[in-house]
DNA sequence: GTCCAGGGCCTAC
DNA sequence: GTAGGCCATGGA
């Protein structure tokens, strides 16, 4: 439970709304996602699960020297040369196999074209997304939010850490338990999700890391002190 | 050498 | 339904 100065408790969303202020005022837009096409970002979203985004620039630096970053680029690939390039951002045989599924997905459902899927609703897209193997939920947001600019909040290790950290969910909590909370006490608007998700990464990799859970000079730490 | 990174799948209980 | 193992590279 949360309170503010007077001890009554804080509803989630001014809570939410303190917290997306706190990290904007300390770290500035965030200008999310990294990527010159909304391909590319799909593309990432694929190679940076588990991964240091570092590791994933190399991958999509060495793809990009190939050719022009499109599905039928990706499909007309040789398995094992697609390995070996993609092979910096780490999980490089399973990587390399759902980026060629999906590929294939993007081809024989919308021809290869992103702008055709501008007319399908975001629930139908997603579970789509998620029909696919080794694209879970995580992922299949981030496509959603930061490829195609639907509104949906995408929730990540350092959100759960965030969150439990601040006593707003169980260090246990579920995926759709979490995006929950930010759907339904945020307004649903792309740019706010789009920077508040960023954000969060932000603060997990500058402040608030696994074996940093004191979060010294946090700035979320003064938000910290009505945690009882 | 150990830990971790913008997860997801599969198997066993 | 959930805990545990597995996938792999590279930086701190």
């Amino acid at each position: 439970m949360i309170l503010d100065q007077n001890g009554y408790s804080m509803p989630h969303s001014i809570i939410f709304q303190q917290i997306f202020e706190t990290l904007y005022k300390s770290f500035g837009p965030q200008n999310w996602w990294p990527a010159d096409s909304p391909f590319e970002v799909m593309i990432g979203a694929i190679l940076t699960q588990n991964t240091a985004w570092r590791n994933v620039e190399k991958a999509i630096t060495g793809l990009g020297e190939i050719g022009d970053l499109t599905p039928e680029a990706v499909l007309s690939l040789p398995i094992e040369r697609l390995e070996e390039t993609i092979r910096p951002s780490g999980y490089f045989r399973q990587k390399s196999a759902r980026l060629q599924g999906f590929c294939r997905f993007l081809q024989e459902q919308y021809g290869g074209s992103i702008p055709a899927m501008e007319g399908v609703a975001t629930r139908d897209l997603r579970g789509q997304l998620l029909s696919l193997n080794g694209i879970g939920p995580e992922t299949a947001d981030s496509i959603l939010l930061y490829a195609l600019g639907r509104p949906m909040f995408v929730v990540d290790a350092y959100t759960i850490r965030l969150l439990s950290r601040h006593g707003l969910c169980s260090a246990k909590g579920k995926y759709h338990e979490i995006q929950d909370l930010f759907l339904e006490n945020l307004d649903h608007d792309v740019a706010l999700y789009n920077e508040f998700h960023a954000l969060i990464v932000k603060h997990g990799k500058e402040q608030c890391r696994k074996n940093n859970p004191l979060c010294i000079d946090c700035p979320l730490k003064d938000f910290c002190k009505y945690v009882k």
